[in-house]
DNA sequence: GAGTGGTCTAGACCACTGT
DNA sequence: CAGTGGTCTAGACCACTCC
């Protein structure tokens, strides 16, 4: 076992029994570097693993701190259905059901939210996935919602609609129109869109630097969930398609299915 | 820019644009620091960054090869109630559905198949998931699931049943009956239980390094999918239990909600 | 044996954080 | 200002792969 591995194993048990509880401060790099009789780069290697792992986190100029473990939030469909009710409901008792609820799970009335809408030409995956021409002109919507506690993002949100679609209301183009009341299931109401089913699509990947400094994640190690949402029309059409990027350390999906019965049961 | 990000984005350039295809072997790092004229650590320390990244594969004696994408195996939740229909079918055409097909979402017929039971008491969590006392006795099994083309594992499996309830079947208890032609769902009817439903809770984490190693995922960077599958019978107890782990450039999750229209639409 | 990446050293200089 | 981590250098030695 190489020393880089053996000490990054002991900083992990002293980590994981509590004689580096959260919040603790390690030793400086030279600091360890004596205790462990070893060179300052080895040291920074097993450092690098234990941040890679999420373990700790490194603050330039003041030092290295053990992490909390992140409480989880957990993201479950049935608000797709509980936000297409309210959708009927009056106004009044919409607000705060924008769409920041709907694409993050959360309720919370202490958000922080950014919205940001473009024009842009449908690529050829967006065309796909539309089935409409590439080049078509769509929405792009960039939602950027923050808990006013932290720093951190809680999920980057791109969503599209097909421009000409959303500009029957064209309140719809108005990025300071949000956080609409309702979120986007009733955004699509006023165009007469009514959603038949919603499809969530869930892959993960390393993130990108930008993303990574916006939710808080060290650059190197936790992953980013990518949830693809589909809505599909009672039309049968896709209304609207967004990505959401959500830390994958901070961040459980859960989804239940029913099963029909046996007959002879 | 630092001088490692900038070789970085570079060599990832190449990579995107096709002038380092697939399969390709990067010049030696010693090359590298000459072309680019600083030295070998840092050379390293970009490379790093891009098997970080999962763009490429380091191969210990041989040199740096660009990465395939690698092709997602999509897991929906419909083949829970595939595998549930086909439990009422005769022995013959049940067979090529075992567990191997539950947990890994893959019907192939060649597959290499590893089982192994073992016998252990419940900790503080499987306790308040099933519902009985710490201690109790559960019969773990473990599946790893290869590809007969690859070396890597498709994917890890740990199940769990409380042992005693297994037992009504001795059949159960013995591995060297595994794959199981039917899948868990055909052994739980054995000793009387037919499912309700089924909950996936997802998450992602860093691969631990055995995990790494047998899903064919270079230590760093790429995560793994948690999949918690619990399985409820209508009697309302947790019949099965188990924790898949899923590569994290690999696998993607697809889970349908269909919505309840609206009464007056 | 030649070539590759993996580990490790002993420093240098810079940028950021606090007092 | 002193202390911290971030970047970078120029080497050394070892383990692995392939011929």
């Amino acid at each position: 076992m190489a020393k880089y591995e053996r000490i990054a194993a002991d900083l992990r048990q002293q980590i994981a029994d509590g004689t580096l509880a959260p919040g603790a401060r390690l030793n400086a790099e030279t600091e360890l570097a004596d205790e462990y009789d070893v060179s300052v780069p080895t040291i920074r290697q097993a450092l690098n693993m234990l941040r890679a792992e999420g373990l700790i986190d490194t603050q330039h100029g003041k030092g290295r701190f053990v992490r909390a473990p992140r409480q989880r939030v957990r993201r479950t469909p049935e608000r797709y259905q509980w936000e297409k009710a309210r959708v009927q409901l009056p106004d009044d008792e919409r607000v705060g059901t924008g769409a920041t609820e709907q694409d993050t799970g959360l309720t919370y009335q202490d958000l922080k939210f950014h919205a940001e809408y473009h024009t842009v030409p449908a690529d050829d995956q967006l065309a796909r996935d539309f089935d409409i021409e590439p080049g078509t002109q769509m929405l792009e919507r960039i939602y950027r919602t923050t808990s006013r506690d932290e720093s951190a993002a809680i999920s980057l949100v791109r969503s599209y609609l097909v421009h000409d679609v959303a500009a029957m209301n064209p309140a719809l183009l108005d990025a300071s129109n949000e956080p609409w009341p309702g979120g986007t299931q009733h955004q699509l109401k006023t165009i007469g869109i009514e959603l038949d089913h919603i499809t969530d699509e869930i892959t993960a990947r390393p993130p990108l630097a930008d993303e990574a400094e916006q939710l808080g994640i060290d650059a190197q190690g936790v992953a980013v969930f990518v949830l693809k949402k589909t809505s599909v029309g009672t039309n049968g059409n896709v209304a609207e398609l967004s990505y959401v990027i959500l830390p994958g350390d901070r961040t459980e999906f859960a989804y239940t299915t029913t099963l029909d019965r046996w007959e002879n049961a």
